[in-house]
RNA sequence: GGCGCGGUCGCCAAGUGGUAAGGCCGAGGACUGCAAAUCCUCUAUCGUCGGUUCGAUUCCGACCCGCGCCUCCA
């Protein structure tokens, strides 16, 4: 079995495997640590870890790279507004996007590299294009990438230079088009202004600092080489950010940069992409908060085709939740020791092999999902024997999709407050004393405060009516 | 204006040139003090109009609607 994966280069499927025959090498565009990352951001990096399980889990070792940007006009802005250091300001958002990763079960990467840590190769870069002639110091003492002299630009986004719309989407930044050749070139090394405040980095054009292209390039670079398997994002960084990856990194080294790009598609809300203006940004924090476990998130996110726009709304995360609570219904018991030693075929059953081929036509991990329901379906009815291979079919998909095999024990559990816990141990009484219509009336009036309250043998179970999975 | 994506059951979402996976919700049943959970069963002709074809939701064209990118957004 071979993974097929669409090629935002050449837009057609190529079989994914290492280039050097070994070792698969990709990077991926980590996020700029400056707040809390979305749920649309998170969709990103899910998919980038069910994309580096699922080639593991066929066989193919990989070498991840995946970076913090930890240097950029927003970084440097809102650490001056919170009054910390820049690098104070950026561990502390780092360390906040690492717990979302694991609460999210996302792999950590091989290496995690940041931008201020690699400005020496950064550096080296730039005089590789200078000297080259692919780049040039402007008057007002910024580097600038000289976009006419890479003659294959655009050939990732497609976009025509002649068709590029001057700042189409109002989001330009600097005011400094008069200072370059054309207003198409963009910034390689950023000259020091008063307010970059204390962060400078010197350099052979000046004090200043690194532009965001040029982060990835080196880094990419500096662990994976001049030529490596795959780089991924989000599709919003197909241009200009991957397009002046490319022309950096192929003019400097005259060699093919990434051979694969792999983007992922935008979650939306309500139809409209996630935003901070239009006011729909979600957070991790927020899902739990509504008594979603992170798992239900990363069903959901697996629920929508990679390259598809997904529109998020909290009655799909239900939904997902629901799904995920059924399916791990059938994982239970089953000894995760099994998985340790079974690298062998007697696991592909008539779960697992159309869960595995829906991942390799273009990760289609919707349809893995669909297919994996329909094995579900009827399971219980079968004999111990199959049962027990389909759990173990599951739980090795599980594993494959980054999907935990039970969920926690309710993290709302232990946050009852004590006059709701008093009800329902009243209920509890009254059941016992087989008072029907009292334990009902009490438990619709726990319903209406917003718990629910579940029968169990020998006892009950509170849970937040929202997400309460 | 340029480039690109999409419109499939109430909601989410796959898919195919031969009459449309799956999930959620809903309905019915089993189970249960009643619920919940669980299990079983049921629920669509694919934006509009043309064309190609023996046959199109799937190919082509037009149109309508929604969305993304066009210099630092995942």
């Amino acid at each position: 079995m071979e993974l097929s994966l669409r090629n935002t280069l050449t837009r057609e499927s190529d079989v994914i495997g290492p280039l050097d025959g070994a070792t698969f090498r990709f990077y991926c565009c980590g996020p700029t640590v400056y707040g809390p990352a979305h749920i649309g951001n998170l969709r990103t990096f899910v998919l980038q870890d069910v994309f580096r399980r699922f080639i593991e889990s066929l066989g193919i070792e990989t070498c991840h790279v995946r970076n913090i940007t930890d240097v950029d006009d927003k970084t440097i802005r809102e650490s001056q507004r919170s009054g910390l250091s820049l690098q104070e300001f950026t561990q502390q958002w780092q360390r906040k996007f690492t717990n979302d990763c694991q609460a999210l079960n996302i792999l950590p990467p091989a290496h995690e590299p940041s931008a201020v840590a690699h400005i020496a190769d950064q550096i080296r870069l730039i005089e590789r294009l200078i000297d080259q002639g692919h780049a040039y110091q402007a008057e007002n003492g910024s580097v600038y990438f000289r976009i006419s002299s890479f003659k294959e630009y655009g050939k990732l986004s497609r976009l025509k230079l002649s068709g590029i719309q001057k700042n189409a989407s109002d989001r330009l930044v600097d005011n400094d088009e008069y200072d370059k050749e054309s207003w198409r070139d963009f910034a390689l090394w950023k000259t020091w202004k008063s307010e970059d405040g204390p962060n400078r980095w010197e350099s052979p054009w000046g004090p200043g600092r690194p532009g965001w292209h040029i982060e990835c390039s080196a880094m990419s670079m500096h662990y994976l080489g001049e030529s490596f398997d795959l780089h991924s994002g989000g599709i919003d960084l197909i241009f200009p950010h991957h397009e002046n990856e490319i022309a950096q990194s192929e003019a400097a080294t005259g060699k093919p940069f990434a051979q694969h790009w792999f983007h992922i598609a935008h979650l939306r809300v309500n139809g409209e992409k996630m935003s901070k203006s239009l006011g729909n940004l979600y957070t991790l924090d927020e899902v739990v908060d509504r008594g979603f476990q992170p798992a239900a998130l990363r069903y959901l996110l697996l629920s929508g085709h990679y390259r598809q726009p997904l529109n998020f709304t909290w009655e799909s995360l239900a939904a997902a939740a629901s799904t995920l609570r059924r399916i791990l219904g059938h994982a239970e018991g089953v000894d995760p020791e099994l998985l340790e030693n079974a690298g062998d075929t007697s696991l592909e059953t008539f779960i697992f092999n159309p869960v595995l081929e829906a991942l390799c036509e273009d990760l289609n991990t919707p349809k893995a999902l669909g297919v994996l329901n329909v094995g579900l379906q009827g399971l219980k009815a079968l004999d111990d024997g199959a049962q027990q291979a389909a759990r173990r079919d599951l739980a090795r998909i599980l594993q494959m999709l980054g999907l935990p095999w039970q969920f926690q024990k309710s993290r709302t559990e232990t946050r009852v407050p004590p006059e709701v816990e008093a009800l329902a141990l009243q209920r509890e009484k009254a059941r016992i004393a087989h008072k029907w219509d009292e334990a009902d009336l009490l438990r619709e009036a726990l319903l209406k405060q917003g718990w629910e309250v579940r029968d169990e043998v020998g006892g009950f179970e509170i849970n937040r009516t929202e997400g309460n999975v």
